[in-house]
DNA sequence: GATGAATGAGCGTTCATTCAT
DNA sequence: AATGAATGAACGCTCATTCAT
């Protein structure tokens, strides 16, 4: 890598971060180039000559602020591990990843790009292609899990897809102001939910696994 | 009710019903408020003989349109059926009616504005409002199921929430081209996942009753 | 005069107080259609019956207004008296006219449509028509009081024309907070100053005659 | 004062001018952002770099050139010449100036803003302001006059007012189409009707001072 | 390379005018 | 004759994008 390249990618970065934040704190509509430029402390158009316009600009935050959380997920997971260990381990991460980026991804939340409202758009496929990785890393521990006969026979990207759905929901539950009890517990509710189901007999064991 | 106000909730209905529309095609962002009059057929003026801004109208039209998806979901209910009839008749009819309305309820998954960047806002309240009255609807079925110990015991609310998130999150799926199954097989998953989690046995007779 | 005449004079009659009222409450600028249709407890569609467009209704608005302000002025002058008598008398009537339509002739001062943008306008010329009469009452007298030596020799329309503007100065004052005395003074000292000047010794008999 | 400052200045200088100018060719209601832009020589969005907002150019328009017109007149003044012919240098000079600016003093005298629809407006306020301190101006030499003797006992703001009033009178006049003398001859004869009144005895030495 | 002043298309909104009833 | 719902041109303003410095 030349020393231009460097300093390119430096810089790239710096406004992606800014990006996040900016989307954060006044969401996908309030995030002006103007306002980017602002937090990341150049002019307006300098972001000009690290991305052809505002919309790829964005697309990259939010695929880059994906493949990071994906990344942090993995690294958290232990491959030699039972696979239900490894489940609970990644599910338990999930939440707490989520916390501690809870700003980028209530945006993704709020304004989910996921699907455009142009089909075949190249940015769409690129933003699925890594919300896919991330299904894909969770559906293969489920497969682990299945073939150990600690989960039962499921379509795992389906479960994966739920899996992670539920954990935003658990998020937006509280955004939404409707938590009664403490983060905790609340995780708990759910991770024992998609372990058992609302029919599941005893739930208790989880706890200590 | 005299003719002048039925032909006003007349427009006004056209008016919703081409913004639903139009959200649906273009997004929340991509409405704007020529393109709803031209969807309505109507001039841009006309809008705004009936809602005093345009804030005001889309806040109407997702209004109306989850106040009707309540209440097709609420006439679909025999409360004199048993709990766990009722909760699997509920969940089948929550896929039949988001496939109904799928344009509608694709908006409402990709521009979810429940929670809205300036807290406090009369309209995030209402529009939470009404969101919170289909919620109640599912717990109180929840808690019927609980009593008769057809479910075990779990936080109803948060139980409804996450059986609604579930559901918006296999339409969603199915947007994002994911499914590989037919609808019908993948929501039979989806509300055996709700009931018995990915590691409950899946009981032969779900299918039946 | 037919029927149907003096049923259109009535309307017209009407729209154009409502018009004048509006004027007075909201300014030219504020002075809507809609709002004089309200006024006149009319459609706004009906003006248009009467009017071939809102400027036309406002032109006639304002030169009714004058021209009643004019006759006003006239029918309390008395041609048998002495010049210098009527005169005072007129001044006088002046500011009490001017005091009993504030609303109106506010508008007037603030929203002059004397001179218009377009030069030649057949509106414009009505307009200065109107005002010209009432000048030309004011010039008159004054030439009288001329010809009785009560007045020196001086270009009678322009002291008449300065003497309008002078008691309308008066009232614009009031608008703008800069009075301090009571109204009647402030009248007697603008009466004697178009009499004296600012170098003539006030003599005090002005109060008497 | 930095480059950006004066080159800053210069702009805002060019709007303010160009809104003037448009003013006194549309009139008040005529002068839209465009209208301005165009005869300025830039595109509309500029015009909000530099005023947040169409009323505060306005505004700032006016009371710039209010303010300019006031320095002008100052500048004129000799302090140390007897107040009467101080008095009579004022009166020509504003004469003078109002005819150098014709444009613009007509766009103030048919649109008064001196009194708002809205009372207690911040820009009503320093809109009397700037025009009290020019009438300070004038009713100080008058008292200067008042105090030598040459002026009668009388409200030397009243008579201000209206001495700057009678000399606006003049210029609307002849807008009015209604001046048949040369203008100065007109002007001599508003003068001494300031001076004399309408009964003053013997106008003849006010020429020769 | 970096800047930020300048641009102008496009937005939400108003309101004079029209016309079917 | 009277209505008022409907219209759409025109407004003030925003902001993604460009380009001379």
């Amino acid at each position: 890598m030349t020393k231009e390249e460097v300093l390119k990618n430096y810089r790239v970065g710096e406004i992606l971060e800014a990006a996040r934040r900016t989307i954060g704190r006044f969401g996908y509509e309030g995030c002006t180039v103007d306002r980017v430029a602002e937090e990341a402390h150049i002019a307006k158009g300098t972001i000009y000559l690290y991305f052809p316009n505002k919309d790829e600009m964005l697309h990259s935050a939010v695929v880059e602020g994906l493949r990071a959380l994906t990344k942090e997920l993995r690294s958290s997971d232990d491959a030699s591990a039972p696979p239900i260990d490894r489940l609970l381990t990644l599910i338990k991460e999930m939440f707490r990843i989520q916390r501690a980026h809870e700003d980028f991804v209530k945006a993704l939340i709020l304004d989910s790009r996921f699907v455009s409202y142009e089909p075949g758009d190249r940015r769409e496929e690129e933003l699925r292609k890594v919300y896919l990785e991330m299904l894909d890393h969770l559906s293969s521990v489920l497969e682990g899990a299945m073939k150990d006969g600690a989960v039962r026979a499921i379509d795992p990207h389906l479960a994966a897809f739920m899996l992670s759905e539920m954990t935003s929901a658990a998020l937006k539950r509280r955004l939404l102001g409707m938590n009664s009890e403490p983060v905790a517990a609340e995780e708990q509710t759910v991770l024992e939910l998609f372990l058992y189901g609302v029919r599941g007999i005893r739930p208790a064991e989880t706890n200590g696994r």
